[in-house]
DNA sequence: GCTAGCTGATGCCCG
DNA sequence: AACGGGCATCAGCTAGCG
């Protein structure tokens, strides 16, 4: 099925203090509307800035007469939700222009809305309109980063770059003062901005949104809706819509009870070489099939169909992809088969659910239980052969193998250990492992490059210069070079006193979990402390929303003072009179080295185990 | 009056 | 409105010190 789909980028003028630009309630007027679809079809709607009023108006008819012509079933933005949308509607009611988009020209709807997303919640004003989808691309942007945590923020410029889809990153990020210079000097520069910022939502969207359209085909809700509603809602859906086809009756919702979790345990600190991986190939999944645990309550034997089956379509997929000449239908076949992994994930998830009818905690703590022995089992059998283990996390293990083995020998071994279904991989080698904590290490890969997990290594909690020190330091010390650690540490020292860093390398960027009115009657019941972040907010007296991020830093004191009063927006950095506190910076390296500097010994035949027992 | 050390809340990450 | 497990940071509190 082919969609026809429209992305279109309004862009904001600039008042004199160049605040706001992001604020749906900004009463500046629009500058130009890029518009671009699935075809190679572009405009562009310049405001003329000789005649706002009249030109505005007829910018806003223009772009609802090229709706209606282009009819597209998909309207894609960037922030549509938050700022596109909401912002085009209050210029609209301005210039007494209709928005009448829909394909029978109903108007369009918004209520407000909340979408949690792993341990953000996002508010935002869900818009619909009859005939068509919108789809947001910042939303995408935040789904794909819970399970990748790579993204440097959710501005459209940001994901652009991290997904190299930018012409010229300068073009992109242009914006604020800058983009209003280049709009009035009418220049070829402006244009190119309009153009690109609506060109990367396109190919952001290409990148992002198949796997949902594919879903939209597979779970009873829409294309717009399958997008934010979570994996445990949607299986939800499908045991709902079975059980209305055989009319059979809902239980009700369960007991919602805690229960445990997986297995977690580090052996080892320090570095160690030659360390090897492997893992229980889709561990609950498996676990759920091979001894049964079900929900207690699904008479229809929904879940174990459907657990099946999404497991045998996957493999058929991926069988597919393989085989798969045409690069078009083997991407679509990659989406696919990603899908249902996810879907598959979702499952045991779903057991534990308390808001999903067939939910059962019972169940769900047994499939814990039964992974926990599985681990326990063959860190037994691996440490029986001789073998060290390093560290142990839910369904996968680093060890440093015992001398001369044979990689078939030590997984066949392994393998008669474990019931049938269980199926353990062998999956990679690495060089070196530095192991800090219980899911918190990094890799030496045999090519060279260095791989982090945890948030104690790589958390956005961590400025960006501790985050780029941290990996430099790791990368020497599990390479042996711990001598150098001490020229690393003064380069970087170095930098912080010259103030030759752009504040980004500074600055800490943080989610505003609640909302300010929240946050203020938390402070004034003394239910929590206060924060940077918060705090800068409330100065700004700009209306910051759950979901938005602050970005600041630390401003030198007199005296010292809590972080927050210290504390001052990176945008009102001045990089002419420079006032960052390069003493609280150059102590937060000295932090780093005493942390992780120490953590230098190695492990092996020779050497002895710097902990054991942790 | 000062500080080390603890506590609870929060934020982010792992699988 | 998928789950539990884990670590770091911050501010605020308090015991113990001079």
């Amino acid at each position: 099925m082919q969609l026809e789909v429209l992305a279109f980028d309004a862009v904001a003028g600039v008042d004199d203090s160049g605040a706001g630009i992001t604020d749906p309630g900004y009463n500046n007027h629009i500058i130009t509307i890029a518009l671009s679809d699935n075809t190679g079809w572009e405009e562009l709607i310049i405001v003329d800035p000789a005649n706002v009023v009249e030109s505005e108006h007829a910018a806003l008819k223009r772009l609802t007469a090229l709706i209606k012509e282009r009819d597209p079933d998909v309207i894609e933005g960037h922030n549509l939700f938050r700022f596109n949308l909401p912002y085009l509607v209050s210029r609209a009611q301005k210039a007494k222009t209709k928005v009448d988009w829909g394909r029978s020209g109903g108007f369009l709807r918004s209520r407000p809305s909340r979408l949690q997303i792993a341990e953000k919640t996002i508010d935002y004003p869900k818009f619909a309109i009859d005939g068509r989808h919108f789809v947001d691309t910042f939303l995408l942007a935040q789904f794909y980063d819970v399970g990748m945590r790579s993204l440097a923020g959710f501005e459209r410029t940001d994901v652009a770059r991290h997904f190299d889809l930018c012409d010229s990153e300068q073009i992109s990020a242009l914006r604020g003062k800058e983009l209003q210079r280049a709009y009035l000097g009418d220049s070829e520069e402006f244009r190119r901005r309009a153009l690109c910022g609506v060109r990367e939502t396109r190919a952001l969207s290409e990148l992002l949104s198949p796997s949902y359209f594919i879903q939209a085909q597979i779970f009873p809700y829409n294309y717009q809706d399958v997008i934010v509603r979570g994996n445990a809602t949607r299986i939800n859906a499908l045991f709902l819509r079975e059980y209305f086809r055989q009319r059979h009756s809902i239980p009700d919702l369960p007991m919602a009870r805690a229960f445990e979790g997986g297995y977690t345990d580090i052996f080892f600190t320090g570095v160690a070489h030659k360390v090897w991986h492997c893992d229980i190939a889709s561990l609950y999944p498996s676990v759920m099939l091979q001894f049964d645990c079900f929900p207690a309550s699904d008479q229809l034997q929904i879940f174990r169909h459907l657990l099946t089956d999404v497991r045998a379509f996957r493999l058929e997929a991926k069988a597919e992809m393989r085989g798969e000449k045409d690069p078009a239908k083997q991407h679509h076949l990659q989406a696919l088969q990603n899908t249902f992994k996810i879907l598959l994930n979702s499952f045991y998830g779903y057991l534990g659910f308390a808001q999903g009818h067939f939910a059962d905690f019972d169940a769900a703590a047994r499939v814990t239980q039964i992974g926990r022995d599985l681990l326990r089992k063959m860190i037994g059998w691996l440490t029986g052969q001789g073998a060290q283990v390093i560290e142990v996390d839910t369904d996968g293990i680093y060890f440093v193998p015992p001398f001369e083995i044979n990689i078939d020998e030590l997984q066949l071994g392994l393998a008669k250990e474990l019931p049938p279904g269980i199926e353990v991989e062998f999956d990679e080698q690495f060089d070196a492992m530095f192991s800090y904590k219980a899911k918190n290490y990094a890799l030496l890969t045999k090519g060279g490059d260095v791989i982090i997990k945890g948030g104690a290594l790589k958390s956005r909690g961590l400025e960006k210069f501790q985050r780029v020190f941290l990996e430099e330091m790791i990368k020497l010390i599990m390479e042996e070079k711990p001598a150098a650690i001490p020229q690393l540490r003064e380069d970087f020292e170095q930098k912080i006193r010259n103030r030759e860093w752009n504040i980004d390398m500074l600055m800490k960027t943080d989610t505003l979990q609640d909302s300010l009115d929240k946050y203020r009657a938390k402070i004034a019941g003394s239910a929590r402390n206060r924060a940077a972040a918060y705090e800068l907010a409330l100065v700004s007296g700009r209306n910051y929303r759950p979901g938005e991020q602050i970005s600041y830093y630390v401003k030198a004191t007199p005296k010292k003072v809590p972080a927050y009063e210290a504390a001052k927006l990176a945008s009102e950095f001045d990089p002419q009179n420079r006032d960052e506190n390069v003493d609280y910076y150059v102590a937060k390296l000295d932090e780093l080295v005493k942390k992780f500097g120490g953590l230098v010994t190695a492990t092996g035949s020779t050497t002895k185990q710097e902990s054991l027992a942790l």
